[in-house]
RNA sequence: GUGGGCGUAGCUCAGCUGGUAGAGCACUGGAUUGUGAUUCCAGUGGUCGUGGGUUCAAGCCCCAUCGCCCACCCCA
């Protein structure tokens, strides 16, 4: 016997019904986008891998260890994107579409990271991705954070809460992280072994260890704010003002750092309790420098990241479901001229001017077989047929949600029949 | 990458200190010959993740491997 083949580690499939939940979040998002005014832009899954080690920086955990880079016949390097931003940003330089223009974009599709499962973290998972190229105020950043709160609140979400910062500009943070290199480095002793590794590649990451030994340090140490140019606070406070208006609550998190390099000023992040330890649903921030640094003009760019598998899971904690999608009839048909019949009803059902959802049954089977079948599609009336309605004309309307008697009509007035039983559904 | 737990029918699981497997759900059929969701009866379905080893004998022990779960790390 052969070898099961089994999917690929951490790699799932997404199966019924979990799919139609799925269907559920993902609509709602895109509708809430299209209303906002943002428009869809599809990027390859595949790029070259220059272009992530360039935009999320070589010394990142994503680029050292974690992506799925190949190279193809022509022995150039390619990679499994990653993450969403670099390949939109790549897409608007290579089409023109920041000369002197304003971008509103949004994306969604597959990301690949070559890490270790665990709940709410997977090799290849999803999300769906929003940016903003050639807006500098605070306005636009305080748009897509209140575009992601009602997008919660559509679907009814709850248990995520908002934390913000600002990590100033980019000069602000380079003598920033060096005074606080210095500071650690001072405090080495007291520093435990991933605050070591850390120090000389990623200091403010530091700022975010849960060890309660290293509490008194990280409180002791340099802030940020202290550095922050008064052009930075003014934009953090323009956002603050715009969420309060909104009345969007908000904890301002000085620790909150990103783990991509090109990020600077707002940064945001929805955190749950309810989903372990990955409780990072949705991040975002400002990356003013990506755009320059790729080579094209400075380009004030801000966006955010939704991990569709952690905020399904957060949906389906919620025990919404999601809306239900059963036909109006489905068709009974036993034998073979019974059969040819039920084909051409469904059709003219569909067709006409109520536009049923008809079920066909398929497979065969003898009344009763059918008849369970129909029960279980969620069918609010039955349509039989066998060979006594064939010779005669004829249909049986049943009705399986309500107590009412089943009639038996002529093929014209079918519809009819079945738009009675359809008004008295339960 | 580091640590811990787990892997028995499609699904959820039981299987005592080793003696070659069971339940519920689901599925199929039946309870007077053309009719569902209740009830009753019967049936299909597993080389116990995979590969080695120990043993007279392994689902239960040992090793390896694949996968899942949880935490660290990191992040969406």
């Amino acid at each position: 016997m052969q070898e099961q083949i089994q999917a690929i580690r951490g790699m799932g499939d997404v199966l019924p019904p979990d799919s139609a939940l799925w269907q559920h979040v993902e609509a709602t998002i895109r509708s809430v986008l299209l209303d906002y005014g943002y428009q869809e832009i599809r990027v390859p899954i595949v790029e070259r891998t220059e272009l992530f080690k360039r935009s999320i920086g070589e010394v990142t955990d994503i680029v050292e260890k974690e992506m799925y880079s190949f190279d193809d016949r022509n022995g150039m390097s390619i990679t499994l994107r990653p993450e969403a931003t670099a390949g939109i940003v790549r897409a608007c330089m290579e089409h023109g579409l920041l000369r002197n223009q304003r971008q509103k974009f949004w994306s969604t599709g597959p990301m690949f990271r070559y890490e270790k499962p665990q709940k709410g973290r997977y090799r290849q998972f999803h999300q769906f991705d929003v940016e903003a190229l050639g807006f500098t105020g605070p306005d636009i950043d305080a748009e897509l954070i209140i575009m992601l709160a009602r997008i919660w609140r559509l679907l009814r979400i709850e248990h995520l809460s908002l934390q913000i910062n600002t990590l100033g500009t980019t000069e602000s943070r380079v003598q920033y992280r060096a005074d606080l290199m210095a500071y650690f480095r001072e405090h080495f002793a007291q520093l435990d072994e991933d605050s070591r590794r850390r120090l000389e590649r990623n200091p403010l990451r530091i700022l975010d260890s849960k060890n309660p030994d290293l509490q008194g340090l990280i409180t002791a140490a340099p802030r940020l704010t202290q550095y922050l140019d008064a052009e930075s606070e003014a934009h953090f406070d323009g956002l603050r003002a715009l969420l309060d208006d909104a009345g969007v609550p908000y904890v301002v998190n000085p620790r909150l750092v990103r783990g991509l390099d090109y990020y600077g000023r707002t940064v945001f992040e929805w955190v749950t309790d309810r989903l372990g330890t990955q409780g990072a649903v949705c991040a975002g921030g400002r990356y003013d420098g990506l755009v320059e640094h790729l080579g094209g003009e400075p380009t004030p760019a801000v966006g955010f990241a939704i991990g569709l598998e952690r905020l399904v899971e957060l949906y389906a904690l919620a025990g919404l479901g999601a809306p239900s999608r059963v036909p109006d009839v489905y068709v009974v048909a036993v034998g073979e001229g019974a059969t040819r019949c039920a084909f051409r009803i469904a059709e003219s059902l569909r067709d006409g001017a109520a536009a049923l959802r008809v079920e066909t049954n398929c497979g065969g089977g003898g009344f009763k077989a059918q008849m369970k079948r129909a029960d279980r599609s969620g069918a609010t009336v039955a349509v039989l047929l066998g060979e006594d309605e064939v010779s005669s004309g004829t249909a049986v309307v049943k009705p399986l949600r309500t107590e009412l008697e089943q009639t038996t009509v002529p093929m014209a007035g079918l519809a009819d029949a079945i738009a009675v039983h359809l008004r008295s559904r339960p």
